[in-house]
DNA sequence: TTTATTTCGGAATGATTGGTCCGGAATGAA
DNA sequence: TTCATTCCGGACCAATCATTCCGAAATAAA
């Protein structure tokens, strides 16, 4: 309705602020407390928009999280797809992907892992709507994975004595290890032994 | 001061519940719904006790928490020794201990996962006391499966060609991608694959 | 400039939060 | 039985929760 009318009609008084800018700070205050100790006023100040604003470009608390889950996940594949679409040996771009995920969690004094992880753990089990969203979203992953390990194997660059959606389904797994793990320790060599072992199930 | 009367003088009435009863029912709750949505009325209700006995007993709600962790986590190392004890080839210890694991997260219906992970996730970054849990957790953990590991290296049951603590690491890092996968899914099969190919790790 | 419409700051909402408190019931020791 | 002590149901508290609402400011089209 509202938005007919928005359509049809004229526009009136613009937005003092950028809707995506704004969403990429939600996505940072969630992934960092979490959906339930993230509190609309936490949002109210950490956002720098007024209540009222956040209500009526983002809708109540429950589909701002999904749009802030929406926005890491297309910013989180297309980084991967970036390392994915390399042209490098196979088993490359899965190292590389593996260094340049613990990298990243490295990096952050905060811990905050992987947003979708923390989701998963936090509110899927009781949230069909983020569910269904770590869902398909693994199910994308898996496939991205898949399509590297498979032209891998074609160029016997990785081993062809296991099946490849085995394989992406391993690695997968792995990551999200990795992910839980840089939740309580920032020690590289831990992540170092991890990916070292994981990689030799390629050979 | 109180326990120090408690000690010396009279006792009075006796508690209504058994204790460790009550605790087994609380990690429950915590454990299906983690730390921040499980609210005090939720105890309340699920525990079948008193508001005021629940302060009275186990002071307050992170208190409860932690011993309800505390309390999950002997019950849970206590299973994990029962079958690392076992004498069995160190190779089908492991097989057992992840086939086990599996298993009890694909029985439960409600997708809990583990508590110790979901606790990791969800609390360890913003507390310290559970941080520093899941942190020595983790190390007696790690040393368990050291243990299995080399002497299955020295029996050559296990690859020398890897280090011990490394590949302990890395059967631990498998298990907690395992125990968030189970989050949202309760595919058989993909654990079986991602078995299978840690299992290869140690050839 | 007028007008219709939207934005937005902040007050206000009722529900829920974690935690305290009180008074009567229960109970072991004297 | 008395008495000191503890237990516990439930009322109560202030703080915080997510959400709604109102009126003034802003703005694009007429």
């Amino acid at each position: 309705m509202l938005n007919l009318s928005k359509a049809i009609c004229v526009m009136a008084r613009t937005k003092d602020f950028d809707e995506n800018e704004v969403l990429a700070r939600a996505v940072d205050l969630f992934w960092l407390k979490g959906y339930n100790s993230t509190s609309m006023q936490d949002l109210v100040d950490g956002l720098g928009i007024s209540r009222s604003s956040l209500y009526d470009t983002y809708g109540d608390k429950h589909s701002l999280f999904i749009k802030a889950l929406e926005c890491y996940q297309s910013r989180a594949s297309g980084k991967l797809c970036q390392i994915g679409n390399k042209t490098l040996p196979a088993k490359e771009v899965i190292k590389e992907l593996l260094e340049f995920i613990t990298g990243e969690l490295l990096q952050d004094q905060k811990h905050k892992g992987c947003f979708l992880v923390n989701a998963e753990v936090e509110v899927a089990p009781h949230d069909e709507e983020v569910s269904q969203m770590i869902c398909k979203n693994g199910q994308q992953i898996e496939e991205a994975f898949y399509k590297v390990i498979k032209k891998g194997q074609d160029n016997d660059e990785i081993t062809n004595k296991q099946d490849a959606s085995a394989l992406a389904r391993f690695i997968i797994n792995t990551v999200k290890g990795i992910q839980v793990t840089a939740k309580s320790t920032n020690d590289k060599a831990i992540f170092d032994d991890i990916i070292k072992l994981a990689m030799s199930v390629l050979d």
